[in-house]
RNA sequence: GGGGGAGUGUCCCGAGCGGCAAAGGGGGCGGACUGUAAAUCCGCUGGCUAUGCCUUCGUAGGUUCGAGUCCUACCUCCCCCA
């Protein structure tokens, strides 16, 4: 990527500004394109899970940000590729899923590109193609004859998520091997059916960008354009989008919108900055602002991140109760309504609920034997009280407004609300 | 087809003379310090109705008072030869 290289399009400028482009195989050209306008580009979205996490969320703001300056976002569904499955580097072949199970995961990722995008008819209204329309009744015969010719096996070998593959001798089958090949099929499709000439992903998905662009021109397209976004990680190193608990779902009933705030606020200094460019429509100039905050003045930065960034997934609404319950949990100490809750029979807690039963239950703890290490290291309090004695009992008098809080070290808390 | 090697704690990597709930590390969680940060230090990191019981070392059998460890068969993966 050219240094000097100044955008005239406003896509293009936006994601030069925020830091969304790794890679573009000719960001010249496709700036030209964009500004002309109606540029239509896509990214592909397997269905491997019933929702979409924070690791997603780079590709997402892209199609948003696309439709924002006028252009036309496609959102590949992979319900044919998701049955195949991407090398990509990783040792272990997919899983192969059921055609039910990657059905109902497709609704769930439409859920959340919903709150994204502006889908419709009109002309830079977002589309939700699915490569299974087309790749399902693929003839091999046809497929080979037509399209098979024009792959180059030497190199596809060279590619790196082949070469790595190959290298540390672990296995990869035909069938992975062919997901490339399916993947660039993918992009001359969506020229072919929505003049798609640009297909944006993480930087890992640069070889097989390429090799579609690489198959459009062998099967006369005009000129296709590759653009990745960088591999996310934070300031330390660990992936983006996964905790302990698991990834960081952009569902609230997989994670409540509470734990989503939570995650943005807990990030780390140095990210801050970054992560208000990617995941936030602030201003650049506000976010340099933020960003120069020193210390612990920082926080402001981060609050805002968070509230920003929960308000585009779960709404405006959500987002300023989990910053209103944050702030009273965090700066108050005080007992905030909206935290995550789970629902117990009122039966269970007049009868005298055990403390190791009541955290499993509120799902703090995966089992009563990690709720006994946890208080043995002064981990589990209930309203506030750190635990010593693991018989201790969750009785009425504990409930205020039907609501006992129980906390996991000092950020995660669960209300127990009777019923 | 022939020969050689490997599969360990359901996050990963990895030690393991027949007494093993199984070394060590990474990761993670909790505590201290801070600012709900980073770095650092400390503790924890199979399950349960718990001084006991149950389930774990690819799968199924066998030898033994006792098997992750020895024997047999099978499965999976890797290497070499054909």
């Amino acid at each position: 990527m050219s240094d000097d290289f100044r955008p005239r399009s406003d896509f293009l400028s936006v994601l030069l500004e925020r830091g969304f482009v790794h890679q573009c195989s000719d960001l010249e050209g496709l700036d030209r394109k964009a500004e002309a306008g109606e540029l239509v580009a896509y990214i592909g979205f397997d269905c491997t899970a019933p929702s979409l996490h924070v690791g997603s969320l780079v590709q997402i703001m892209l199609l948003r940000w696309l439709q924002k300056t006028g252009g036309k976002p496609v959102a590949l569904m992979g319900g044919g590729t998701t049955r195949v499955g991407d090398p990509s580097g990783k040792d272990q072949a997919r899983q192969l899923l059921s055609l039910e199970t990657i059905a109902a995961n497709k609704e769930g990722i439409k859920q959340i590109f919903s709150r994204f995008l502006t889908f419709g008819e009109g002309k830079t209204d977002a589309a939700m193609p699915d490569n299974a329309d087309w790749l399902g009744t693929l003839n091999y015969i046809d497929f080979l004859r037509d399209v098979g010719r024009h792959f180059s096996v030497n190199r596809m070998l060279s590619m790196d998520s082949v070469k790595l593959r190959l290298e540390r001798e672990s296995e990869l089958t035909f069938l992975e091997f062919n997901y490339m090949c399916l993947q660039a099929y993918d992009f001359v499709e969506l020229y072919k059916r929505h003049g798609c000439i640009l297909q944006m992903g993480g930087s890992d998905q640069w070889g097989n960008i390429v090799t579609g662009i690489d198959l459009g021109r062998r099967m006369g397209t005009e000129q296709l354009y590759a653009l990745t976004s960088p591999l996310l990680t934070t300031a330390s190193g660990a992936k983006m989008g996964k905790t302990a608990q698991g990834a960081v779902w952009l569902d609230a009933s997989m994670l409540p919108v509470f734990d989503y705030w939570q995650y943005w606020r807990n990030c780390e200094d140095a990210d801050a900055g970054r992560f208000l460019k990617l995941f936030t429509e602030l201003p650049v100039d506000e976010i340099a602002r933020l960003q120069a905050l020193g210390g612990a003045e920082i926080n402001e930065a981060k609050k805002i991140l968070a509230t920003e960034a929960t308000a585009m997934v779960h709404g405006r609404e959500a987002a300023e109760a989990a910053a209103e319950a944050a702030r009273k949990t965090f700066e108050e100490g005080a007992l905030a309504e909206s935290l995550p809750s789970v629902a117990i029979a009122r039966a269970e807690v007049t009868a005298g609920l055990g403390v190791l039963a009541a955290f499993v239950k509120a799902g703090l703890v995966a089992s009563t034997g990690e709720a006994r290490r946890q208080i043995k290291g002064g981990g589990l309090k209930v309203n506030d009280v750190t635990l010593t004695d693991e018989r201790a009992v969750i009785g009425e008098s504990d409930l205020t407004d039907d609501v006992v809080k129980l906390s996991l070290g000092k950020k995660r808390h669960v209300l127990l609300r009777a019923v």
